[in-house]
DNA sequence: ATAAGGTATAGGTAAAACACGTAATTGTTT
DNA sequence: AAACAATTACGTGTTTTACCTATACCTTAT
């Protein structure tokens, strides 16, 4: 008997997910829920052993609470369910620090499947994604080891300082004459930042402020 | 007896559905499909009475599918589950001639009872939906009163769709890619953006596109 | 004490994005 | 018929990023 939670925005994904379930094999459903506090209260509970999570796509919110997650409660496995299967979208959501991936091709067998595996302790990815995103994506587990920590705290003094000037919409020139550096320094400093956060692009940048309280939205 | 298609992109989602159907009321499931081609067949036939369609999003592919199905089959009431509800999307959904909206929050009930009201000849949108709705008529007039200046409505579909996409962290190659436009044209949609919105930067058009729900953080 | 590592500084180069024009086409509204 | 908005796209110049190298400074670990 394996014991599974399910979470999700969408009531009724979650309501289908506990029906199919049911059927196809020997799990016990201990609780669905659309609502994060109360996951992350049942996330803690020991007897747990795999979580399901669907999601959207990869946006910063996802990605958060699968690694808040992680932090919580190490031993439970997230099997993540995304409507959105694309290259981008499989990375960050396995970099995130779930065992499992399912796309939208994924049928009941193969949820069954998944589960069966993270419980014995197998990662478990759609058949339909391919070699190449999996090599990636193991490239980036060993990244991840040597480099730990890519949080707010990682950034300097210097290095919020600009990122709040540049949040209030400030132009590099504007960031440079306020802080009396080159502009060529503000780029640096801006690169060093997105280096550090394993960011892509400027919207994600933006994002990742607002949700860390270091830009106003 | 009500007899029931349902479509959608993610199979996982149409299994559940088709469990909850045949759990809370006296409905047929005649078809599940994610094929477009066999959805349009289908869609023909004259015994359907309601078709669900799950979505992401109110994007042009799916409103476009609506009304193509609106067309080859007028009687076809349809029900469409989303799981973006941001206001945008509900007007959208609803300009398509679908019959019935349910957001995220919908349960079992409510989906039994859209498929009741559709069978009946009457619209059905969640009832949070009818709030965030309202909502909108509101803050709209309040808009009106004040200021030309919150123009969310303002965008055009196309608008939309690039920000939509940019805010996914899509670069203006890819974007122009996925709607097989040129990058030009891309860049053209966004300087047409900001001067409608009166912005100045980038970082403040990620603020308005959040502020409206436009993308997700 | 010397090496290693992070920080702040800044430049080179190429690519991408942006600002500000212009403009053809299409559809809608008046 | 004329006016207007939306979609498409290009020209041109500026700004910002991406990805390097590099130096000076400071702390920490060996």
């Amino acid at each position: 008997m394996i014991n599974i939670g399910i979470f999700g925005e969408q009531r009724l994904m979650l309501y289908g997910l506990r029906h199919i379930l049911s059927e196809v094999g020997d799990f016990s459903v201990e609780f669905i829920t659309t609502n994060k506090k109360k996951l992350i209260e049942k996330a803690k509970n020991p007897i747990l052993h795999v979580l399901v999570i669907t999601v959207f796509d990869a946006s910063m919110r996802n990605t958060n609470l699968i690694v808040q997650l992680n932090l919580i409660n190490p031993k439970l496995k997230m099997l993540v369910i995304s409507y959105d299967n694309s290259q981008d979208t499989i990375l960050r959501i396995m970099k995130s620090k779930a065992k499992g991936f399912l796309g939208n091709d994924a049928d009941a067998q193969e949820l069954a499947e998944a589960v069966y595996s993270l419980r014995n302790g197998f990662d478990y990815f759609s058949k339909s994604i391919n070699q190449m995103v999996l090599n990636q994506y193991i490239s980036n587990i060993q990244c991840a080891e040597q480099k730990e920590n890519c949080e707010v705290n990682s950034l300097s003094a210097r290095q919020l300082e600009i990122l709040k000037l540049w949040g209030r919409s400030y132009t590099n020139q504007e960031i440079a004459d306020e802080l009396f550096i080159s502009v060529r320094t503000v780029e640096s400093h801006k690169n060093h930042i997105m280096q550090k956060l394993k960011l892509k692009t400027t919207v994600d940048l933006i994002k990742f402020s607002i949700q860390n309280n270091i830009i106003e939205i």
